[in-house]
DNA sequence: TTTGATTTTCAGATTTCATTGAAAACCGCT
DNA sequence: AGCGGTTTTCAATGAAATCTGAAAATCAAA
């Protein structure tokens, strides 16, 4: 709230305006990745490309950044893997710059793709596993291990049908989340409730 | 892949096959907990008592766990508000006993809403401020102060249409994430590929 | 109200994870 | 091949989150 809304009176004002604007856009997103386990120059490297659209080198996101030069290369190198960035070459310049992918909704599937990845799959893995630990011998009277096996297949069940259908929406080939977005949107469901206020305005009312 | 498979010969080996799935189970959902910045505690108390479907108290859950008298308590405390966990008295024991939400869809609808509140909303919020923090001047030629706003409205729409469908959905009221994975899992989508009925290794291949 | 079992709190210890920085590897160019 | 400039790696460091344990607060029962 330093010098909001305030229109710049000359050309450096409203260049420092929009810095700020991008540092601020770069630390929340930042703050983000925190919460979402992913560290947070890795979050902000992906920002400050994002949101400035432009192909950037190295040293230039170490400078706007203020971190070192092997986060930096770690960073970009998972954001790499994660398809949300790419590598640019410049002819006659040896160094590497990297670009945002600049679709969200193709970064948004992305991301939602690598979570799953590293979020539901394993414990998928993990609970058919499990179910093999401890068999269901008939006959027996196991009550406590029907249990078992009742609640392991819920709960693989609820995150099986979600897998499926990110994968089937949010895929390298998926449909889509958007398509997703708006075939929900459309679905009847009995309550129209406007949610909470909460916000002033937003785009997302369907 | 220990003791894997093998039938029980007895009670106590059963019981124990039975205790070693559910402690498996606990380190599963505990794993999960830290990727998604739950504390693994938090994460182990709530698979404890989802798995074995008892009520049970502080102490039960220290023993079981090996975790502090404090640390327990804490957990507990946001599983309470989160909503996936319950108290239970007995009469005539001044013990607390906590007793899991039983229903999966149901949990996972509270463990959704719990994470968009804390990931998204704020993120929201702070691209609605950001937006006002360098102000679009018309007739100007800032083509750079443009692009910063059309990113910020892009990323916006983007999250704003997912949080409007978490709430539709996944809200405390809502019609449950249930109704919209099996509207989804209907929904015409190009290719088509039927979901691997047992989820043999893994479904990566969208 | 008193009692004692039970829960909560929180400063400090511990553990986990992110980051640095410099050495090693790499790579395009001559 | 040899020479920089550039990137990658990784042990050491630093920062942050988590956990403990014991003291303080709470509360049902007598």
């Amino acid at each position: 709230m330093t010098s909001a809304g305030k229109p710049p009176r000359n050309a450096a004002q409203a260049r420092a305006q929009l810095l700020e604007a991008q540092d601020r856009f770069i630390a929340s997103w930042g703050r983000m990745g925190s919460v979402w386990g992913i560290s947070r120059t890795m979050a902000e490297v992906h920002a400050l490309l994002y949101i400035t659209g432009q192909p950037m080198c190295t040293d230039e996101i170490m400078e706007r950044l203020g971190v070192s030069r092997g986060n930096v290369s770690m960073s970009v190198r998972s954001l790499l893997e994660w398809g949300v960035i790419e590598k640019v070459r410049h002819p006659g310049d040896r160094k590497e710059y990297f670009q945002a992918e600049q679709d969200v909704w193709s970064m948004l599937r992305a991301i939602a793709r690598e979570r799953i990845k590293r979020e539901v799959d394993p414990l998928l893995d993990a609970l058919d596993e499990i179910g093999e630990l401890a068999p269901r011998v008939a006959g027996q009277s196991q009550e406590e291990v029907d249990d078992l096996h009742t609640r392991l297949d819920e709960i693989r069940d609820g995150f099986g049908l979600i897998t499926t259908l990110a994968h089937k929406f949010a895929g390298p080939r998926g449909a889509g989340l958007q398509t997703a977005a708006k075939l929900l949107a459309r679905a009847p469901v009995g309550r129209k409730k406007s949610h909470a206020s909460g916000r002033a305005k937003k785009a997302g009312d369907a």
